[in-house]
DNA sequence: TTGTGTAATGTTATAATATAACATTAAAAT
DNA sequence: ATTTTAATGTTATATTATAACATTACACAA
């Protein structure tokens, strides 16, 4: 169910086919159509491997021909959509989504310093959520949770360095 | 602690007045400056007593006279400084905190239908995500926490409405 | 009370993010 | 093959936010 590799430097080839692959099957398995642009677009945000805005994006698609904003936000809509990445609301970018195979509410944590990403799919965050949500009589649908502080190494590093 | 009465459309008058009063009262005690702006827009977020996006702000500041966007944004990270407004992320706008009194880690609810916004503050959800964060070595610091769903009157609407 | 430094605001321009509207092309379904 | 739908192209523009520098107001010391 996890992956069966951490992401390293020297595995993140791997890392990144294996997001398409998923997402191929996925696809396929939903009788939707990841087209060559959204392929693309999936493969950019994967090869980052952290959150991406969709200008980055549109600067890199532009590398192989004229490109513009629509084409890219279309693509985001559709991987998101699937499920395939999702957009994070306190930086206006997008990243992978690293459990595509059902629909879930991801929690992310967020790095002051070096950017990066860990998202967690906690079960007890949501539902303690949802219940206080519906004790005050809320009915909720969709949760947005973003941790920014320090990941392990940069919380090392911030604690030495002042 | 809490507000003594509950805002109504008869009592919000008074609803503004308080918070607009605390939010002095606050100001003095910390040593800040409420200049007239940023008193003026804390007052037109509390008018609407739902998010509000800047350039709405701005738009009723222009009214009286020449404002340009900085002015806004200005005021808004000030009030935002000092805890006496939140952003919501999802929605790139700005809400009156209810309990300015003291920093806090808020979590919201948003109606899709009526766009109201429900803000409750209870510790068990922050608790959980800080500690589920930190089980992963995240030093968490901020927490972003928005639902988005319906309020009480507008799902029985939903339900009866399909 | 007058300088002097700092904080706040004004002003102009522009960056960054996102979508509307309509034309065209590609693919799927009949 | 034809028709219908989905996807993409294209142009223009909306929306949100900030950079950079000028000016004004305020606080407080001399």
């Amino acid at each position: 169910m996890q992956d069966p590799f951490v992401c390293t430097p020297v595995s993140h080839h791997q890392c990144i086919s294996n997001a398409l692959d998923q997402a191929e099957t996925l696809c396929r398995s939903r009788n939707v159509r990841l087209t060559p642009i959204r392929h693309r677009v999936l493969e950019l945000i994967w090869q980052q491997h952290r959150p991406v805005g969709a200008y980055d994006l549109l600067e890199q698609l532009q590398q192989q021909g004229r490109v513009a904003p629509p084409t890219v936000y279309r693509a985001l809509d559709f991987l998101q959509q699937q499920g395939l990445i999702h957009r994070l609301e306190s930086l206006n970018a997008f990243v992978g989504c690293a459990h595509p195979q059902y629909p879930h509410q991801g929690q992310f944590l967020i790095c002051k310093s070096c950017r990066s990403l860990v998202e967690i799919t906690d079960p007890e965050i949501s539902t303690v959520i949802n219940n206080r949500a519906e004790a005050v009589g809320f009915k909720p649908l969709n949760q947005t949770v973003e941790v920014s502080g320090f990941c392990d190494g940069c919380w090392q590093k911030e604690q030495i360095n002042g």
